[in-house]
This record gives C-alpha cells, sequence and structure tokens, in this order.
RNA sequence: ACAGGUUGUCGGACAGCUGCGCCGCGGAAAGUAAGAUUCGUGGGUGAGGAAAGUCCGGGCUUCAUGGAAACAAGGUACCAGAUAACGUCUGGCUGGAGCAAUCCAAGUGAAAGUACCACAGAAAAUUACCGCUUAUGAAACAAGUUUUGAUAAGUAAGGUUGAAAAGGCGGGGUAAGAGCCCACCGCAAAAGCAGUAAUGUUUUUGGCAAAGGCAAACCAUACCUGAAGCAAGACCAAAUUAGGAGGGCUUUGUUUUUUUAUGCAAAGUUACAUGGUGCGUUUCCACACCGCUCCAGAGGUAGGUCGCGAUGAGCUGCUUAGUGAUAGGCAGUCAAGAUGAAUAGCUGUCGCCUGAGAGGGAACAGAACCCGGCUUACAGACAACCUGUCAAA
RNA sequence: GGAGAGAUGGCAGAGUGGUCGAAUGCGGUUGACUCGAAAUCAAUUGUGCUCUUUAAUCCGGGCACCUAGGGUUCAAAUCCCUAUCUCUCCG
C-alpha cells in the first residue's frame, strides 16, 4: 500500500474535526475517511507543537514517528484514510520499541472503531 | 608543582543491515495550461560553533525619474588605522581594577541657551538666616577694651541641612575676613620639545568670576543614513465568474401621444497654455506621464518553475609586507540546497567520565537567500605564549 | 522565515526620574445588619529575610522585591543595554 504525505492545512483541520481520536503516553493519532484518496493509498501527516520542546526536539520527534510510521503502516493501514500523527512531550526520547507499541495499539483500535 | 591570564583548535571514531533528500547515470510509459511522473543503481553528497537571538553592517531584489539645497526623523561620538561596510576589529592615549600577566570604560561639549535638582536647609544658583567685625546714635549700671537691642556698612573663616553648598591644607595678613599674599598640591592658558594625532612633558604666566550636578533631559558640534524585505521579487498559468471587438457619460437630431426612459445616427471630451502626479517634508532646475470612465488585450487565484549554491568580500596550504587588524602573490579545490521541509531505526567494536561490579552517562543545540560582526547558551578535550608564588639547579 | 508590541499584588489595571510597597476595581479577612444567609455598609489585607519580644504567635523596627541581570544618576517601576517569556501582524 502506498503512503502519502498530508500537506494542506485545511486537511489537518477536517481530520481534527471528523476524525477519531487515540490518545497513548507516546503519541496521538488521529484518524479520518478520506474518499478522494487513491483506493490502494492513504495520507499521514505529523505535528509536533512548540509547548514539546525546541527545534531539534521537534525533528527528532517527526523523525521517529516516520521511522514507526514506514514500519506498521504497511501491514496495519486502511486504505482511503488519513492519519495525523501529534507527537508528545516523550515523544523524543522514549524507547523506540515502546513508540511502536502505542501505534499498534492505536491502529487497531481505529480501524476497530471504524468497522462497527 | 600550584594559581591565574591571553590567543587559537576540536565539539567522539569506525563498521554492518533497513530506510530518506538532492545531484549524476541508465531505462519506462504517458502526453500536460505549466511543472511533470515513475523504476533501477555495491555512483557521489548530506547541519553548527554558535545553524539561535535578530542587535548592527553589507550583497541581492522590488518600489521611487535624475540632480542640488534646507528641514525633519534616526544613529554614531578620545586619536590613528583596517575593511565592501559597521555601533565591528587592530594599535595607541586617558581614567579605573589587579602583586603581575592582563582586563574594563556610550570616553565630545555644562566658559551658547532652556528645563530639572523632591524632602531637608538661610540658600540648590548672580544665596547673607544665624554668626563675626566696624561705625552711628539710644538705654542700663558694674562706668568699662562692659552689656542689651536698633540702624548703616563690611565679610564668606564658623554653623545647621543635604547626594551635592563656589579649589585643598598650612602659614602670613586683617576691624573681622577673603588667593588678599606665600609654600606645596590641584586647575587653566600660552610657548618650546616629542608624536601623523589623541596626548605627554618642560618652562613661564594666571590667581581660580574659569562660580555645583544632570547631555543614557532637551539641545549644540562633527560625521553617517531613501524605504521595504526571499512571505523580496521574476516567469508559466488552469478551473470558476464576468465580458467579448465594445459599452457607459455629455451634446445634437430623430422615432413612439407628452415628459422620463429606450432604440438609431452623428459629434465631443474644453487644448498647446495651464494644471495635476512623480514614495519623509519643502523649494529650485531638468525630465517623464496623465487628460471623463468601465471592459477587452490584460491582471492574476489554486498550482508550478526560477530566485537557490560551481565563481562567492568562497575554502585549504605555503609565502611576502606590516607591531597588528589586514593586504598581496603562488598552488590546489568546489564541499547541504530542502519547501508540512531530507540525517532516522536497530546493532557491534574501540576511546572518554563515573562505579567494586552489573550498569549508567556524554553539553548547548538543527541549515531555510547568502556573507562580515556582536550578543547569548555550552559537557568536556588539546596546543602555544605570558604572569605570580614555591621548590630544585 | 520576517516585522512589531508588552511583562506592576491572588486577578484585572493606573502610575511626569523624588514624600511609591505602589492609585482604582474585583477578590480575601473581620465586624455591623439578619432567626440564618445573600445584598448593603464599615474597617482591614502583598511576599521573603532579619531584629526585638514571647512558651509560641500577633504587634513593632530594618532590608530586599514592579520578568531577570548589568549600567547612567544623589536617587530608577520609569532612562540606556543584554537576556527570558507572552501576544499580535505578514502567505
Amino acid at each position: 500500500m502506498e503512503i502519502l504525505t498530508l500537506k494542506k492545512r485545511k486537511d489537518f483541520l477536517r481530520v481534527a474535526g471528523k476524525g477519531e481520536r487515540v490518545i497513548t503516553s507516546t503519541l496521538v493519532l488521529q484518524a479520518a475517511q478520506t474518499l478522494s484518496a487513491p483506493t490502494d493509498a492513504s495520507y499521514v501527516g505529523y505535528t509536533t507543537t512548540k509547548k514539546i520542546g525546541k527545534a531539534h526536539i521537534r525533528n527528532r520527534a517527526r523523525r521517529r514517528m516516520r521511522a514507526a510510521v514506514r514500519l506498521l503502516f504497511p501491514s496495519l493501514a486502511q486504505p482511503q484514510m488519513s492519519y495525523v500523527l501529534i507527537g508528545r512531550y516523550n515523544t523524543a526520547d522514549c524507547a523506540f520499541s515502546k513508540l511502536c507499541k502505542d501505534l499498534t495499539y492505536a491502529l487497531k483500535k481505529i480501524s476497530a472503531q471504524s468497522t462497527e
């Protein structure tokens, strides 16, 4: 499955407003259905606010979320969905295995909710 | 050896697997308004000394027609030099800190003017309240080199207040006093000498009415500055809406029963002199543009390309000149270029710190057009030179 | 990325360099009114360190504090410089 990047502020607001939300200790996942996407693709966006640290900390948090997405999305994500990952204060320096575990849990919960 | 100072360098190293951006190379398909896109690769390359703060200075870009003058606004302020430029840097001067190496300083002008100096105090700026002194005439009795108060004059020694009260200290002098006079110190001016200069120094003179502070209060003097910023800006340009080879306006004629309105036809835009506009304001000179207005051409939104990194105040090494900042010469070299923004994940070995060991720790911090500085943050490591104390020779 | 503004008590918010720990309002505390409360009226009220006193407080005296650190000044919340944080605008 193909992973595309969300780039427009408009799209982020749509996902935040209409979508589902799962909060874990290391990240927040938001998701919303996107029928305009290709049938074998889904969108992913990353948000790291100034609250979690200075520029290099935000960069690091975003990179680790991107690495986790690359590892897990091909098996767990659903097509025609938009996902937004929001970094938290400990995203940059927690154990990577913990980050992956939280993301797996969040994705499974989202897919369970959307199939209901 | 210990303590300290200055300048400079570094900011863990190597390897493996999986992945990312850009560049190069090789292919694939499709044909767009424009840009595209996609696959592969034992290919190359991929954050900092501060990339940060945005406090200064430039390049670059756009706007402004060019020149001159004045004003406004803002900035800088010992002297000389360096530089593309600077509020930066270098060398020196003066003042201050330190035993010293060395470090620190917005360090022009209060003998042009204005304002302010609360409270206290006689007085906060052409000071006479108390005091001191002399003279005059009056009163008292102790009958004097007396005391008391009054008037006139002199005085800046003494007094209280305050952050600050008109050179300091000592001696002479005087009715009492006073740079009134003298010595020493401070200050100022002139001349000589040294220095490019700031300034230093020597001599002479002045008596200090050159009478307080404040210019990071206004201000004065000298010098400098057009404004905005890559979200600058240049180019390509869908879709949608509106319009479409012209329309509105003014005048005249004509049509319909009259006015309005509408249609049709024709003409017009005041006119070669004056006015307006031209990016802080005004003036002068020159120059350009405009001439009732709307629309089309065009402009330009989404989106894209360029700006954007291989020519630059570039980097590295050697060398020449200079006390130095720096400048010149020679040789080599091209080293991130993204745009919801590339450096990540996992693992091993070695080195450093800590710990008996297992283990734990490793700072400040992420390019966003680019350079020169300043400021701020920062675990630690190294080198060179210098100073002080102690020890040894 | 760029441009600008601000920071004062528990909260909001004034404040010419001088009698400023700092106006005013809200809030808190105490009292009055009431059977009790609300409303109203009156008074009072910053924090820290330190001294004195005390069994321990209260009261009283001194010093410091207007985001933080320097500087100018006799004197700074106010003027100048540096830093930190917050907010606004520019596609």
